[in-house]
RNA sequence: GGAGAGAUGGCAGAGUGGUCGAUUGCGGUAGUCUUGAAAACUAUUGAUCGUGAGAUCCGGGGGUUCGAAUCCCUCUCUCUCCGCCA
C-alpha cells in the first residue's frame, strides 16, 4: 500500500509512474484526494465535539462530588444532542476511511525510474547474460523424459495421491532436492542470512500484510475451517516476522532466509508451459528477505542480485537477468529482476528467481518501522528474492547435464547429495 | 475435545465506574559524580491521526453510562488440569 502522504503531495509522480504499468491512476487518485479532504474535515468536526463531551463529563463528575445534582442533570441533558451528532459523524468518518482504504489497496506500487513501460514479458529488458549453451552429440531429452528414464520424479503417482502439479520425487531425485535445499541454505548462511524454518500456513492478517490479500485471493489454497492460507512463497511468513515491529536504528541490515514449500493454485494455467516441472502447485524454494533502512536499499538489491548470480554460476548454469517492464511486474513491486536459466532440451528460458524491491509499500501494510535519528518512526524498506526455486533449476540441471547413459551432477552438489552422477 | 484461569506501556506488574494515557519496579536515553567504567543520584522515556486546539488507543469488535482499563455481550489468543496424540 502506498503511503497516504504520497497521494497528498505527489499525485503527478504517481500518475506518471503508474503509466508504465498501463495503470490509469487519475480517477482513483482524485477520488482518494476528495475523500481524504472530506475525511479530515469531518474528523476534525467529530473531534471537537468529542473534546466538548469530555469537558462536560468532567464537569458532571465534579458536580456530583459537590452534591450539585440538579446542575449535573442540566449538563447531562446538554450531552444528548452532542452525542447524537458525534455518532453520526463517526459513522461518516468510518465509512470514508474504509472507502479510502479499499481504494488504496487497488493502487499498485510505483515502478522505479529505470523500469520501462511495457505490456508483457516481450518488453522486459535483458541486462545480463552469462554462460554458454551446452553442446550435445544427440538430441537432448526434456526433463520429464529424463525423470522417467532414471526414475527421479513420479508425476502420475502425484496425480493418484493428490492431483496434477504435486509430483513425487523419488530416490536420487528426492536426494537431489534435499541437496539443492541444503546448498542454497548454506550459501545464504555464508552471505549472512539468518535461517528460519517457518510455518507453512499463515493467518489472514499475514497474507494481507505482504499483499497476497486482497489482490491474489484465488491464487492461494485456503484452509477454510481455520481460515489459514497455505503460503504461496516463503516471503509471507519470513516478512511477517517483522509485522508491527519498530526496529532500533542500529539493528540494520536484517537478512533472513528460509526453505519452504510453496503452494499455488495457478488457476487457469494449462498447455505446454505446465509440462513436467515447469509449473507446479507445490514446489520447494529457498527465499531471502531483507529489511533495510531506506538509505541502504539500493545496495541491498545489488547484493541480492550478486548472491543469486553466484548460485547460478556455481551450478554451472547458463542464465540471463531481466529487468521487468512495468506491465510484467508484480503488483507490490517497484523494481524486479528475473533470473532465467536456459533449458537446452525445451529450447527456452525458465524463470528460476525473482528479486524485488518494494520501498515502503509492504512496510506500510506491515507497520514495519524504525526509530530514526530524529526520534520519530519511519517505514522500513523491504526486499525479497528466490535463492532459488527448485523445480526449474532441477529441470535445467537434468537437461543440460545429460550425457550418454547418465546425468552429471555439478561439483558443488556432490557433498550434499552423496553421488556424482545419475545413471 | 472437556473444565478452569487470564490478556494492561520494551518487560514485570498495580489499578474493579469520575483529571487514568494509566501507581511502581526493571530496562532505555541524557546529565551529575568519576581519569574511565560501575554504583548512586537527578531528569526523561509508548503509539496513531491531525497544520493546530485536540482526538483515539489498557487483546479485537459491539453494548450500558453524562463518563469505561474497570460493568455486560461476543470473538480471538495464552496458560493450567484432564483426554487424545507425532
Amino acid at each position: 500500500m502506498l503511503e497516504i502522504n504520497l497521494i497528498r503531495n505527489h499525485q503527478e509522480e504517481i500518475i506518471e509512474g503508474l503509466k508504465k504499468r498501463n495503470f490509469d491512476a487519475i480517477d482513483i487518485v482524485n477520488q482518494i484526494t476528495k475523500l481524504d479532504n472530506k475525511w479530515r474535515s469531518e474528523k476534525s468536526k467529530m473531534e471537537s465535539i468529542a473534546a466538548n463531551l469530555n469537558q462536560l463529563s468532567k464537569s458532571i463528575g465534579a458536580c456530583y462530588k459537590n452534591g450539585e445534582i440538579e446542575q449535573a442533570n442540566d449538563l447531562k441533558n446538554k450531552t444528548k444532542a452532542l452525542k447524537e451528532n458525534e455518532q453520526t459523524l463517526k459513522a461518516t468518518v468510518d465509512s470514508i476511511q474504509k472507502q479510502i482504504e479499499e481504494l488504496m489497496y487497488e493502487i499498485p506500487n510505483i515502478p522505479n525510474k529505470e523500469v520501462v513501460k511495457g505490456n508483457s514479458e516481450e518488453d522486459n529488458e535483458i541486462i545480463l547474460s552469462y554462460g554458454e549453451e551446452p553442446k550435445f552429440t544427440s538430441e537432448p531429452l526434456p526433463h520429464w523424459e529424463l525423470a522417467k528414464k532414471y526414475n527421479l520424479i513420479d508425476f502420475e503417482l502425484g496425480v493418484k495421491v493428490t492431483g496434477s502439479g504435486f509430483p513425487f520425487y523419488v530416490d536420487k531425485g528426492a536426494k537431489l532436492q534435499r541437496a539443492l535445499i541444503n546448498f542454497f541454505l548454506e550459501e545464504a548462511g555464508k552471505a549472512g542470512y539468518k535461517e528460519y524454518m517457518s510455518p507453512h500456513l499463515v493467518n489472514e492478517r499475514s497474507a494481507l500484510a505482504t499483499g497476497q490479500l486482497p489482490d491474489k485471493e484465488g491464487q492461494m489454497y485456503h484452509a477454510n475451517t481455520d481460515n489459514f492460507y497455505l503460503i504461496p512463497t516463503g516471503e509471507v511468513p519470513l516478512t511477517n516476522i517483522y509485522r508491527d515491529v519498530i526496529i532500533p536504528n542500529e539493528d540494520f541490515s536484517i537478512k533472513l532466509t528460509g526453505y519452504t514449500p510453496c503452494f499455488r493454485r495457478e488457476a487457469g494455467s494449462y498447455g505446454k508451459d505446465v509440462r513436467g516441472l515447469n509449473r507446479l502447485h507445490q514446489f520447494d524454494k529457498v527465499e531471502i528477505v531483507r529489511i533495510e533502512h531506506p538509505n541502504n536499499t539500493q545496495k541491498a538489491l545489488e547484493e541480492m542480485v550478486e548472491h543469486i548470480k553466484s548460485l547460478l554460476s556455481k551450478l554451472n548454469l547458463q542464465y540471463r537477468v531481466l529487468r521487468l517492464c512495468g506491465g510484467d511486474m508484480g503488483f507490490t513491486s517497484a523494481l524486479t529482476y528475473d533470473f532465467e536459466v536456459f533449458s537446452a532440451a525445451q529450447n527456452k528460458w525458465l524463470e528460476v528467481s525473482s528479486v524485488s524491491r518494494f520501498y515502503s509499500y509492504q512496510s506500510n501494510r506491515l507497520k514495519l518501522r524504525f526509530k530514526g535519528n530524529d526520534k520519530k518512526n519511519h517505514l522500513c524498506h523491504t526486499l525479497n528474492g528466490s535463492a532459488l526455486a527448485l523445480p526449474r533449476i532441477l529441470a535445467a540441471l537434468l537437461e543440460n547435464n545429460q550425457k550418454e547413459g547418465k546425468i552429471e551432477i555439478p561439483k558443488v552438489l556432490h557433498a550434499f547429495c552423496g553421488f556424482n552422477e545419475i545413471s
